[in-house]
DNA sequence: TGACATTGGTCAGAGTCTCTGACTAATTTG
DNA sequence: CAAATTAGTCAGAGACTCTGACCAATGTCA
C-alpha cells in the first residue's frame, strides 16, 4: 500500500461534491438566502428556465412526488417559486422559479465558479480538463437523463 | 455552446456518486441487508477496523453527535455494531462493527468493484486512471481528514 | 493542587424530510 | 368510449436532524 489512496471511487467522488455543496450553502447563507434547506435546494436546482412539472422534479431528484410537493410548498411560501397552470395539460402545473430563486442561483453559480478555479489551480489546467472530460463521459452510463 | 456538457463540476460529481450508491443499496437489499437505512449506512461506513468514537463518526459524516448517537442506536438494535468502553478514556466508548456489518461491507465492496470495472470499460483504462488521480489529488483541498 | 475550560456523550423536544397508501381529475390508448 | 396511464393531492406515520441543557471525565495552568 503506497501513495495513491485506496479509497473507492464512490468516496472519492463524494468528498469534493460535499465540499463544494458546503461552500455554496455557506455563501448563500451569508448572502441572506438562509430561508431554505438543502432538501429544498436540491429540488429548486432542477427547475428549468420555463418551469418544470412536479413529477419531473421528483424523478430527477429521486424522491416521491409527494415529497417533492411538500418541498415545493415550502419554496412557494418562502417566495422562491410559483406554480402556474401547464397550458398543454390541465392536470399539470409548472413550477417556476421566482426572481428570488434566480438571484440565489447567481450567487451559487459564482461560488461554483470560484471553487472550480481553486481546483484548477490545485490540479493544473490539464488534469482539471481531464477530470471534467471523464466525468462528462461517465454521465452516459450513470445519468438516466443524459 | 457545443458538445461538452455545461453542467457544473458539482453536478458532474454527484451523478456518478448517486448512481453508485443506488447500485450498492440495491445489491445490499437483494443480499438480505435491508434492515438499515442510507443514513445509518453513511455512519456505519466510517467505522474503523478497531472501532471509532461517536464524536469522530459524527464529524466525518458531518452530523451532530446527537444524530450520530441516534443512528448508532438503530444499528446496535439491528445487530450491526456494538459499543465497548474506550480503554484510553473513561468518558468514551468505541463503536465497533459486528460480523453482520463486515459481511455487508463485503457485499458492498464487491458491487463497487463491479461498477468500477464497468466505468473503466466505458472510459478506457487511461481515462479511468486519470479520473482517480485527479480525484485523489482533489482530496488535498476538499477532505478535512486527508 | 485545584479551579476552569474542554471533550465525549446523553436526554428531551421540536421541526423537517420522506415514505406508503388511497384518491381525484385529465389524458392517452386500443 | 372503456380502460389504462399520468399529474397531482391528502392523510398518516416513520426516520432524520437539529438546538439546548446537562453530566462525567479529561486537560490546562497558575
Amino acid at each position: 500500500m503506497v501513495a495513491e489512496s485506496e479509497l473507492n471511487t464512490g468516496v472519492l467522488l463524494f468528498l469534493p461534491y460535499r465540499a463544494l455543496e458546503n461552500r455554496v450553502f455557506a455563501a448563500l447563507a451569508e448572502a441572506g438566502f438562509d430561508d431554505f434547506t438543502p432538501a429544498q435546494a436540491r429540488v429548486m436546482q432542477r427547475i428549468g428556465p420555463d418551469g418544470t412539472r412536479l413529477t419531473e422534479l421528483a424523478e430527477q431528484a429521486q424522491i416521491t412526488k409527494q415529497t417533492a410537493g411538500f418541498l415545493v410548498d415550502q419554496l412557494e411560501k418562502a417566495g422562491y417559486v410559483t406554480r402556474v397552470p401547464d397550458p398543454t395539460d390541465k392536470r399539470a402545473r409548472l413550477v417556476r422559479g421566482a426572481a428570488k430563486a434566480w438571484a440565489a442561483k447567481e450567487v451559487a453559480n459564482a461560488v461554483v465558479a470560484e471553487v472550480e478555479r481553486e481546483w484548477e489551480e490545485h490540479l493544473g489546467k490539464r488534469r482539471m480538463k481531464q477530470l471534467r472530460e471523464a466525468l462528462t463521459l461517465l454521465r452516459e452510463v450513470t445519468d438516466p437523463w443524459a
